[in-house]
RNA sequence: GGGGCCGUAGCUUAGCAUGGUCGGAGCACCCGGCUGAUAACCGGGAGGCCACCGGUUCAAAUCCGGUCGGCCCCA
């Protein structure tokens, strides 16, 4: 080192450069595991990370969840929480990995699978889930999310399973875990069962033949119902037609048949060309028979015939529908009811498999066409289009999901909808509609979940049963081996299968039931099962729960935020988590969504290598994230440059100075300075305003209040205060100023490091030398003895005169090098006059006058308002303009002030008739400020001696460029030449002591040296020439 | 079909929950200025029927109803 106190920051450096160092730094440092280590004298804040699936590469969009994440828990531990639960998760089962599995083998039915063998399948399947585990790390590192990866809790371990069926066995004793014969939606494909949160990720919108179908009317002879399908293929199981039992429904004749169907429907259907015969409330047409539509399946009895149901509408179709009790949830109802045999002629495949109809073997969906040509060539197709709607499909393979009744295991989510949504009531959700909207929506229709899939890569499902149809639900390993079990070291399939249990009630040998369950359970169980709970004592629903705080993408509303909040309403009876923010989408640079299909997606590892991780968190907290927004290089550097950019020239700034005056900071000096009362105090309410947003978890709104923060420092309060670091010895209004200057600094990093963590602590380091990480550190605390609003608000009207008085110099053509000799100021009363030494040499004006309104340098004349006053003075008119054009104005004025009127020889003038106009006095400039309404006026005479001020300052710029341009030290003195003609020799002649100290001259020579450089001042040719001594 | 969010200058957006500071910023563009920390800053210019239509009100970007468009979710 040399004798530098404080390092400079290296500008040219790139956010990721900076990155890497102060990463390996943390790493010496072993900071992030002190960070994660519980203290005693601090309070608990706790955190649940929702696990990814690391299957697939991270994209930038995982790294804006992650960013909030992590900027959240920075700043609850800087706010001296321990933040407990901050370890990484993974979620490890599931279709989606099942589904890799099958592409790398090639499989495409369950058969191959079981064939193949589960185990060497399942094998593959634990390898496959941690494939991009690597990336996903370092991907964590390198944005700096401080998340503890070495203890993550994995869903697959045997632990985490064991507290599942824990849970699944309480559910079941509590009657909650059920085994029921139902329609759920079915993928065909994959062969299992989906619950209602997997099918709400895969809607897509698709056409679908519509068709209007005659069914015969029993006993008649042309007199048919009209039905409504999109589902062709589900006629040849058509058992019932069902009608609403309260609407009306109209028999009416049309083309020499008669038909049945909704009367509202009825002039949408036919324009004009019908007949009345009779109308029927629904409840009447009930028990009326049809002939078999399709007649291959034969007819069970008590079918075919019309029922009632109050889910008929007439929002679609024709108010009669056509029920197939196999293939929908209300048609299956109906099935019950009328205790019918159900025709299902589908397999699992989704193939019909009944030898009887002519479409066998084919899958449901292609039969559709021709079904429709069967019915076509029968005449019972009143009329077929096609229609867009949307449909489900499978969230992972895309196959169209059928609605199927299957036996399942379910979660009788439905029996608790008031208690979800009791506890939804103590939820703070960001953005707060999701509470009331989507969320509190979802709740309040909550399906029973259909937890069981006939699949191998998943938690098994606990129950075993005996052949007499005893079912036991195993809660724990131990139970196991309590039962007649041997416990395997791996607890998935096919291990699992291989146990037999006793049946505690006839002794006979126990299966285990086939299946595994949802893997959303999985995740949805980290709060208990990820500790092992209740077989350690690291959790305890009654201690450091509901957890503080939750982040996921919006997408999970429907996903791990319900499956969370179910399971924890069902086994704890309260709410899971008390915060959850909700983070949108990110777009690709066009707008457009990213996705593997457009091969559009960014990744973040990517992505950080690029821009650098703080730059990349500044752009993700910057609007809402709860807004989608698209991903913007530009406004990714705007934003950088604006708070890490001007920051990094702040620090600069002190240190380059610092250094010289070999400062040290002890401590905030108490100062008189207004500057540095202002700055303090400014940082105190930024402090105090940042904590509040940060608290409530608005982060975007935090950091713009650090921006305008870091905006001040910079634009403000060191333009202004640079002239006393340049101050020749160290005195006590210096050391002050550093002293300030160095607070503002330690604040302002303090504030920026949970979002920027990496520049923060690059620049800490310099600052405090070492000293310690910004991290470890407390956030700021504000000192409300140092807020001074008022002040603040005088320093806001400053800046308005200010930026007035630029104004103004811009319209009249007075450069701001050019000093004026005053400058008036109405509309406000008078800063103090420390804030006014201040802003003079900013304005350039010898003089600041603030001036009440009665004595701002304007003409006022009384102008005639002639739409107002013709109509009244009519001839009079002319005389009176004439008058009031030659009179005395003040003399007008205070007669029109005193009596509301004047008097124009002999014609009274009231003063609604006249307004008094004012213009500025010809030797100002003058302005405005909308906002403020405070005026300026500018005088804008300049004599000689200002001229030549102004010319000198003109000189004294031109040589600090070349300075500049020469690279000399701040203290190298120099030797210059000036040759140029006019004002030149002048301005020398009065300002040459000015000019020699402004620019370190030892000498000024009035003769330009050859190197001289050309210079044009206000239109005068001047050679300048300045030399190192 | 239902629900939620949104629609402000070329782009990004503040303001709308407590109607009345004229609708503010930033980026980009042009012009000018300032600068011995600064990829900075400042001033000016151009650019908006605050999606559209109606209503409430003395007064609406802001409240209400409807229409259109976008996104998301559900059936």
């Amino acid at each position: 080192m040399t004798g530098e106190l404080y390092e400079k920051p290296d500008t040219g450096r790139s956010y990721y450069s900076i990155a890497e160092e102060v990463l390996e730094n943390w790493k010496d440092n072993k900071l992030k595991e002190k960070i994660f280590q519980p203290q005693k004298d601090r309070g608990n804040f706790v955190f649940l990370e929702g696990p990814p699936t690391a299957n697939g590469r991270p994209h930038v969009g995982h790294a804006m969840t992650r960013t909030v994440k992590d900027t959240v828990l920075r700043y609850k531990y800087m706010k001296g929480f321990n933040v407990l639960r901050r370890t990484a998760g993974w979620d490890c089962h599931g279709l989606p990995v099942e589904l890799e599995a099958e592409k790398h083998f090639g499989f495409t039915t369950k058969k191959q699978i079981e064939d193949f063998g589960i185990d060497k399948f399942n094998a593959y399947c634990r390898e496959s889930i941690f494939r991009y585990i690597d990336e996903w790390m370092k991907v964590d590192d390198l944005l700096g999310f401080w998340i503890d990866h070495e203890k993550a809790y994995i869903t697959l371990r045997n632990d985490y399973i064991e507290s599942e069926w824990w849970a699944l066995k309480t559910m079941f004793e509590r009657g909650l875990l059920v085994k029921d014969y139902k329609i759920v939606p079915y993928c065909p494909r994959c062969e299992t069962s989906l619950s209602s949160h997997e099918v709400s990720q895969g809607y897509e919108d698709v056409k679908d033949p519509s068709l209007y179908i005659r069914f015969k009317e029993k006993g008649t002879e042309n007199r048919y119902f009209l039905a409504w399908t999109t589902t062709p293929w589900t006629l040849p199981s058509n058992e019932f037609l069902a009608v609403n039992p309260d609407i009306e429904y109209s028999l009416i004749r049309h083309e020499g048949e008669e038909l049945y169907l909704a009367t509202e429907i009825v002039p949408k259907l036919f324009k004009g060309e019908y007949e009345t015969i009779e109308t029927f409330k629904g409840s009447d047409l009930s028990g009326k028979e049809y002939e078999q539509l399709i007649p291959f399946l034969g007819k069970p009895v008590g079918t075919m015939k019309i029922v009632t149901g109050n889910h008929v509408t007439v929002t679609e179709g024709t108010g009669v529908v056509h029920t197939s009790p196999a293939f929908g949830a209300d048609d299956f109802d109906i099935g019950k009811n009328e205790n019918v045999e159900i025709l299902n002629p589908v397999n699992l495949s989704g193939k019909f498999a009944d030898e009887r109809l002519p479409w066998n073997g084919q899958f449901v969906k292609d039969a559709d066409l021709d079904i429709l040509k069967y019915l076509k060539s029968k005449g019972l197709v009143f009329k077929s289009e096609k229609i867009e709607h949307t449909y489900p499909f499978c969230y992972r393979c895309s196959s169209p999901l059928l609605y199927y009744p299957l036996e399942a295991w379910f979660i009788r989510v439905s029996t608790i909808r008031k208690e979800l949504m009791e506890n939804n009531e103590k939820i703070n959700w960001l953005p707060e509609h999701l509470k009331e909207g989507r969320f509190g929506n979802f709740l309040s229709e909550a399906k029973d979940w259909a937890l069981s899939r006939n699949r191998y890569w998943g938690t098994p499902l606990p129950v075993w049963k005996c052949s007499n149809e005893h079912y036991f639900v195993v809660g724990s390993r131990k139970e196991i081996r309590e039962n007649g079990g041997e416990v395997p070291d791996d607890l998935h399939r096919p291990f699992v299968d291989n146990i037999k249990l006793k049946c505690r009630e006839c002794g006979l040998e126990m299966s285990r039931e086939p299946y595994v369950i949802d893997t959303w359970f999985d995740s949805g169980s980290a709060t208990y099962a990820a500790l092992h709970y209740p077989f350690e004592d690291a959790f305890s629903p009654d201690v450091n729960f509901p957890i503080d705080f939750i982040t996921e993408a919006i997408d999970q509303t429907r996903g791990w935020y319900y499956t969370l909040h179910v399971i924890s309403s069902l086994l704890f009876g309260q709410n899971a988590y008390k915060n959850a923010l909700t983070i949108n989408f990110i777009l690709d640079e066009q707008g457009r969504k990213m996705s593997k299909s457009k091969g559009n997606s960014v990744f973040a590892l990517d992505f950080v290598h690029e821009v650098g991780p703080d730059p990349m968190r500044l752009f993700f907290l910057t609007g809402a994230p709860w807004k989608v927004k698209s991903l913007d290089k530009k406004l990714i550097s705007e934003v950088t440059s604006k708070t890490l950019g001007t920051l990094t020239n702040v620090y600069s700034f002190f240190a380059s100075n610092a250094n010289l005056d070999s400062y040290e900071y002890k401590g905030l000096e108490k100062s008189a300075n207004l500057l540095d009362r202002w700055i303090i105090s400014k940082v105190n309410s930024t402090i105090k305003s940042v904590g509040a947003k940060m608290d409530a978890l608005q982060l975007h709104l935090a950091l713009r209040d650090v921006q305008e923060l870091i905006d001040s420092i910079s634009n403000f309060y060191l333009r202004l205060s640079r002239r006393r670091f340049w101050a020749e010895s160290m005195n006590d209004e210096k050391r002050q100023a550093y002293s300030t200057l160095y607070y503002t600094i330690d604040s302002t990093l303090r504030l920026l490091a949970p979002i920027a963590p990496f520049t923060t602590d690059y620049l800490y380091q310099k600052l405090t030398k070492g000293k310690g990480s910004v991290h470890e550190t407390d956030f700021p605390v504000t000192d409300e003895s140092t807020v001074d609003t008022e002040l603040e608000r005088s320093f806001s009207k400053a800046a308005s005169i200010i930026e007035s008085v630029r104004r103004v110099r811009q319209l009249t053509g007075i450069k701001g090098r050019q000093p004026v000799t005053e400058i008036l100021v109405s509309g406000t009363e008078a800063l103090e006059k420390d804030l006014v030494d201040l802003v003079k040499p900013e304005v350039n004006s010898r003089d600041l006058t603030f001036i009440a309104s009665s004595e701002r340098p304007v003409i006022r004349r009384v102008e005639i308002v002639l739409s107002e006053a013709a109509p009244i003075l009519r001839s009079n008119l002319r005389k009176v303009q004439e008058y009031i054009k030659n009179a005395d104005q003040a003399e007008l004025i205070n007669e029109l002030e005193r009596h509301g009127k004047i008097s124009a020889e002999g014609v009274d003038v009231d003063s609604s008739l006249v307004k008094i106009e004012e213009t500025p006095d010809e030797n100002y400039g003058y302005t405005q400020d909308s906002r403020t309404e405070i005026e300026v006026f500018v005088n804008s005479r300049i004599d000689e001696g200002l001229q030549l001020e102004g010319a000198a300052r003109e000189l004294i710029r031109r040589i600090q460029v070349m300075r500049k341009d020469l690279n000399l030290e701040y203290d190298q003195k120099i030797r210059t030449g000036i040759s140029g003609s006019g004002v030149i020799p002048k301005a020398l002649g009065k300002f040459k002591n000015w000019i020699m100290e402004e620019t370190l001259s030892e000498e000024i020579v009035e003769d330009a040296q050859e190197k001289g450089r050309d210079w044009d001042i206000n239109g005068e040719k001047v050679v300048i020439s300045i030399q190192p001594v």
